[in-house]
DNA sequence: CTAGATTTTATTTTT
DNA sequence: TAAAATCTAG
């Protein structure tokens, strides 16, 4: 099936050596140069997975101590995997039990935050260190929540401080270490000053809360590590090989820590190893700094190269796409990239009339794909999108074909409302000082507490720089109604009740996680409140089985929870509850789940996915659906030459995914956020080798079956349409819609004149019956967006 | 203070 | 379209 350029090599009677069996020369030579830094330069399907977990079983089975191996990965599944996959290599060796103890595969997030809750207590005490070991972690939802307050508190408008994007420019500064003052001081204009000024006062209300974002986990570890010469001894005395997988979506922060982990001694360099491939680097747009790939010989004197650039994974057709499109790459260096993978099937590309057609065309496409290969199933076969707004279409499409899908949302169930109501409890729980999961649930259920109670009691605990969880303890003393005085005692009653006032013992108090769950889901009201609501609709009843879902949850990952007996890695807690302490792990656990982390790829379903959660991965059969301008090059990216160029690698991973066969599609009008629009093909397609695709244009098949209120396609668009609907845009956004009434005349792009019978529905998105002459006297209901007033 | 209705607004990708 | 913000009646 695959046959080799290179031979492979011989089989010997040494374990550690049957470990190199099937390998070409270069991924022989990446497995077994184990000491000193090396860059493995590993292209798309070049079995880069396959060179890092048999280099690390490779070391285990040298009997290098695997507490002394550390690979680094971005998302919690394919640390698992690799984890997974070097179990599997070892299962022949007679000890795999025994080496294979205290290997620490960890996505750098995981790492830091368990460094910090280790080593957290040795800073304390210094100059603004920031955290305690019991601090929480805030995800993007509750950074937002915490900068509203903070423009709040500052006078700022979220206007013209839109919170994500002051968010954004203060990640790009901690992505590149630069903490609130170092920011200030370069800060020279206006704006700067501002950013400079909201990211002091986001930080510290972050310290308020004893709370860090995803950054923090970065930033703070290399102080830890900078800072702290016992914590940086320890972890390198520790770790003496550390292999770091897409390198190329490392940020400086990620670069610096991986120095300080291992060391950057020039008399005895580290053995590290980062595998990665300049081509498929995604994440730019959240700080990853290609440089970190590109200049890892200059840092690291004495580096070895290797580059990994025959393809197993794809036929030559689509391998031939992929290279020739990621050739208009003007920053790039060139790789070759070979298969000796003869034949196989063109990709195709469809242009399609609509999302709907779009949908239904890529489902019959797998679906007679499924039926032409025996070998195929729908767990072979993947849909991909730019963003996760196109899976709407297609999951509609799926269901009601009855085609079984996955949708790679592993944060979805985390995303819900009742869910974060139920976190946010236990957050507060496990720190009190956690002031965004207060103001989310004080009053939530109602119990009374109003908007006037919360401003007071937040204003009394900025003026007094008290935590605000402080304050309601003192609430007697505010001068506030008597009710709201008692609706604030049953609360921190409550609260305390859960803690056994902090001492998580006696009377009261939870004996489990689970338990805990279970009580705090009751003693809140949050469970009685959906189960009076559960009766009357049936949102109401799922978010009450998601609650349940909750407990069990909690009560799956106290089953399987093993408290780590691991220096480096576990906290010092002897005097702390387990409770406490078990429920710590869940958080954060909870906290760095990722999209990508929720696909299986045992389960029997077609799996729709973002192409950035696509990375990595691998199908027989891909579909990519909404090629087109704007979307993929989204409209944003295409503003600078290097984020259009990233939109490309973007289309190159998606190609590259597919092992045998590949469907590009793009639709001619789109429907987003309500509005229908005209689109133009992606020039990615057009950049596409045409003696390597078939293209086919689909667009104007099958007109009567779609009755819906789509412009026809023969309406080619024209100044006066490009107006009219920049006007109703302009006037939707607006929310006024001028001379819109019964009896009004109007004229719609596809069914031409006719008269308003009813009104349905005003506002945005608003609806009216109209009836036209012409067509047949037919009568339909249609959004105004999509109708001009005469 | 609460709950529901109404209006406005924002849209990429994610640890 | 969907989420967030704002308004209104009880």
């Amino acid at each position: 099936m695959i046959v080799n350029a290179n031979e492979p090599t011989a089989r010997t009677d040494n374990p550690a050596h049957a470990l190199l069996d099937g390998l070409t020369d270069p991924q022989r030579e990446a497995v077994v140069t184990t000491e000193g830094p090396l860059l493995v330069l590993a292209a798309a399907g070049s079995g880069k997975t396959r060179v890092i977990t048999r280099r690390i079983a490779y070391l285990l089975s040298l009997g290098v101590p695997a507490w002394q191996v550390l690979a680094l990965t971005f998302t919690n599944k394919a640390a698992g995997e690799m984890r997974e996959r070097v179990g599997e290599l070892l299962e022949a060796h007679p000890q795999r039990e025994s080496i294979s103890r205290g290997l620490t595969v960890s996505t750098f997030h995981a790492l830091c935050a368990r460094l910090l809750r280790r080593y957290a207590p040795l800073m304390e005490g210094r100059a603004n260190w920031r955290i305690k070991h019991d601090y929480t972690i805030y995800d993007t939802n509750d950074q937002q929540a915490l900068m509203k307050t903070t423009l709040n508190a500052l006078q700022l408008s979220t206007t013209n401080w839109p919170p994500r994007t002051v968010l954004g420019a203060i990640s790009n500064a901690k992505n590149e270490l630069k903490d609130a003052a170092a920011f200030a001081a370069e800060a020279d204009d206006f704006y700067s000053r501002q950013i400079a000024k909201i990211y002091t006062s986001y930080d510290d209300a972050m310290r308020q809360a004893n709370a860090v974002d995803f950054d923090d986990l970065m930033v703070l570890t290399v102080r830890l590590l900078r800072e702290c010469d016992e914590a940086r001894d320890e972890v390198q005395a520790r770790w003496r090989y550390l292999m770091i997988d897409e390198y190329q979506d490392t940020n400086h922060a990620q670069f610096v820590l991986s120095t300080l982990l291992v060391g950057n001694d020039p008399g005895s360099p580290p053995n590290l190893c980062v595998v990665g491939d300049p081509d498929q680097s995604i994440y730019g747009w959240r700080g990853a700094d290609i440089a970190n790939i590109l200049e890892f010989e200059q840092a690291y004197s004495g580096a070895g190269l290797i580059t990994l650039g025959q393809n197993f994974r794809s036929t030559a057709p689509i391998l031939a796409i992929a290279d020739h499109l990621i050739r208009n790459n003007q920053q790039r260096k060139h790789k070759d990239l070979f298969t000796t993978r003869d034949g196989g099937e063109q990709p195709e590309a469809v242009l399609c009339r609509d999302e709907r057609h779009e949908a239904g065309l890529v489902i019959d496409w797998l679906k007679a794909r499924v039926e032409e290969e025996e070998s195929l199933t729908w767990k072979d076969a993947a849909i991909f999108y730019r963003n996760n707004a196109l899976s709407r279409v297609l999951e509609d499409e799926l269901r009601r074909e009855g085609v079984p899908y996955v949708i790679a949302r592993g944060t979805a169930f985390y995303q819900r409302e009742e869910v974060r109501d139920a976190i946010a409890y236990l957050k507060l729980v496990a720190n009190q000082a956690d002031e965004v999961s207060l103001l989310r649930i004080i009053n939530k259920p109602a119990r009374k507490i109003g908007k006037a109670t919360i401003e007071t009691l937040a204003e009394t605990s900025k003026i007094r720089g008290v935590p605000m969880f402080e304050v309601l303890r003192i609430v007697d003393t505010l001068d506030l109604t008597p009710q709201a005085q008692r609706a604030v005692q049953r609360f921190t009653e409550t609260v305390d009740g859960w803690t056994g006032h902090g001492t998580f013992f006696g009377e009261g108090v939870a004996g489990s996680l689970a338990d805990l769950v279970s009580r705090v889901l009751k003693q809140s009201g949050l469970e009685d409140h959906y189960k009076k609501l559960a009766a009357k609709s049936e949102e109401s009843a799922d978010k009450l089985s998601n609650l349940q879902e909750i407990v069990s949850s909690a009560a799956e990952f106290e089953e399987t929870y093993e408290p780590a007996d691991d220096p480096a890695l576990a906290p010092d807690e002897d005097d702390v509850p387990p409770l406490l302490s078990i429920m710590r792990a869940y958080l954060e656990t909870v906290s760095l789940v990722a999209d990508a982390d929720s696909i299986d790829p045992a389960s029997g379903a077609i799996t729709l996915m973002t192409l950035h959660a696509a990375k990595g991965l691998e199908f027989p059969a891909v579909a990519i659906v909404g090629m087109e301008e704007g979307l993929l090059p989204s409209s944003r990216a295409l503003e600078s030459e290097s984020g259009l160029e990233e939109e490309r690698r973007l289309a190159f991973v998606g190609i590259t995914r597919a092992m045998r066969r590949l469907l590009m599609t793009s639709a001619k009008y789109r429907t987003q956020r309500g509005l229908r629009e005209r689109m133009i093909p992606s020039r990615f397609l057009d950049e596409l080798p045409s003696e390597h695709v078939r293209v086919s244009d689909q667009s104007e098949e099958s007109w009567d079956e779609g009755w819906d209120d789509a412009p026809a396609p023969w309406d080619e668009p024209t100044e006066a349409s490009i107006e009219s609907a920049r006007r109703r845009r302009a006037s939707r956004s607006s929310g006024s819609w001028p001379g819109i009434e019964p009896g009004a005349r109007v004229r719609h792009p596809r069914f031409g004149l006719g008269t308003i019978a009813q009104v349905m529905s005003k506002g945005m998105n608003a609806r009216a019956v109209v009836e036209f002459k012409d067509a047949g006297r037919k009568t339909l209901v249609l959004q105004y967006a999509n109708l001009e007033v005469l």
